[in-house]
DNA sequence: GGGTGATGTAAAGTATTTTTTACTTTTATA
DNA sequence: TATAAAAGTAAAAAATACTTTACATCACCC
């Protein structure tokens, strides 16, 4: 249980709310994911699949590594 | 089987080889999996999570984008 | 021939991501 | 205030990634 958290994070939000005009709803379409899997995502809940961090960031229009972030300094 | 394949290829192999010196164990222990993992990601057996392509790339020093590949015209 | 390191296959079990379903809250607007 | 769209929470089940363990093959070298 000692927190394993993800260690990456996202701008999802930041960027759908200023680049496009999906919904969470939308872009979880777009994405062919489902409306909580991007919900869950943009809380930071969990990171996605790399397909999916794939797809999301191609929907967006920016790179992956635009998109989501890795903090290689919380390394194991 | 409809083949629901990942539409993820990497290019791991290669660049192990061309830019390092690792063995899939070598990689394996600095990324943080087992070998098992690599050697199953490097036969493009499944794509790795999120976290690990980006561990995978940084060890690589490439960017994540030059080591995995989305073939978006598999979409869906 | 025997030993070692690198790569490979396989299967069972654990961990994480994603879906499905259902209900709640917020925000805008008529 | 009522209504609807958007965003949020929750929890079980399904799908996928990862580990652990064990054994097989190939190349190299002593």
């Amino acid at each position: 249980m000692g927190g394993k958290k993800t260690s990456i994070t996202n701008h999802i939000k930041r960027i759908r709310l200023a680049r496009t005009e999906f919904t969470q709803a939308g872009l979880a379409e777009r994405v062919g994911a489902t409306r909580q899997t991007i919900i869950a995502i943009e809380a930071q809940k969990y990171a996605p699949s790399l397909e999916l961090a794939f797809r999301i960031a191609h929907v967006l229009g920016e790179p992956v590594e635009e998109v989501f972030q890795f903090d290689s300094s919380l390394w194991d």
